[in-house]
DNA sequence: ATACGTGCAAAGTATTTGCAAACGG
DNA sequence: CCGTTTGCAAATACTTTGCACGTAT
């Protein structure tokens, strides 16, 4: 078990949570992950694994991991979304999307953070987080399309 | 009419699309916003305007603008989209949401946009397009809900 | 006249919720 | 044991689609 799963379960059971078999199971999945999965690919991916859990109990599971701020979610197509582990040691990525078939790429800048930091002290809200979601064409899809 | 609902209109029809009231209904509305709103927040504004239209409609007026680029569909929270019209002038601007209220206030930052066309050189994709959302308490909610 | 746009209702998809049974501490 | 978690099914929310009819060109 990676960092991450440990600091997660830590986390979990700090916060008073016990642990039960399907919210295990999201975290140690997850925890394999490089990229993020929208809950169905998760849901499809544990049942495929022989460690079949019900849709609902994946949804509770990432809210649980949401809240402590051990997941996020991100909004990047028409109607899902996609969650990924946050990492523990507070680093910090975003990611590039393919139009044509999905695929998803994460990237880090520090450039593009400190843009980011000195703009949210000239906004007038509270700014605590932000995400940054680049469109495009992957390689193979450009190649395909022609152009 | 100002300019943004003249440029949709001439690109409508340039692209063969005939007129029909309920896209004009939707084009006009956009017209004369000022921030991005959701298809079912539309469709009722229109409807209370005494401009009733099919919830089909909208949404299928506002895929008709996406695709010829004259409207622009965010992702923000949970499950709606909002939808907003893109200036013909190419400017270009983000947002940031209240996560207590869902209030959006857009902004403009000439460091961000450079930082992002810098970095878009440096991913394997063909990069055409991005979005920022910077995510906080609006000063409303800062003080309702303390701190 | 003919093709495109629209309304209505039904279908889809993603996510949430209520409740009883199973489980962990 | 008692409270939390889970599974199942039903409910919700948003969006899309099929089809008959109306309208623009």
């Amino acid at each position: 078990m990676s960092a991450w799963a440990q600091h997660a379960r830590d986390a979990l059971k700090r916060q008073g949570y016990s642990r039960g078999g399907a919210r295990e199971a999201v975290i140690d999945f997850l925890d394999h992950q490089s990229c993020a999965m929208s809950a169905q690919e998760i849901h499809r991916a544990l049942r495929d694994a022989g460690r079949a859990i019900a849709m609902a109990s994946v949804y509770r599971s990432l809210e649980a991991l949401q809240t402590l701020h051990l997941v996020q979610r991100l909004e990047v197509g028409q109607g899902e979304g996609l969650y990924e582990a946050v990492a523990a040691s507070g680093e910090h990525h975003h990611h590039v999307i393919c139009d044509d078939c999905e695929r998803i790429l994460p990237f880090e800048d520090p450039a593009l953070e400190q843009a980011i930091s000195r703009l949210a002290k000239r906004v007038p809200f509270d700014v605590d987080g932000h995400e940054v979601v680049l469109h495009g064409r992957c390689p193979e899809c450009r190649q395909r399309r022609g152009r």
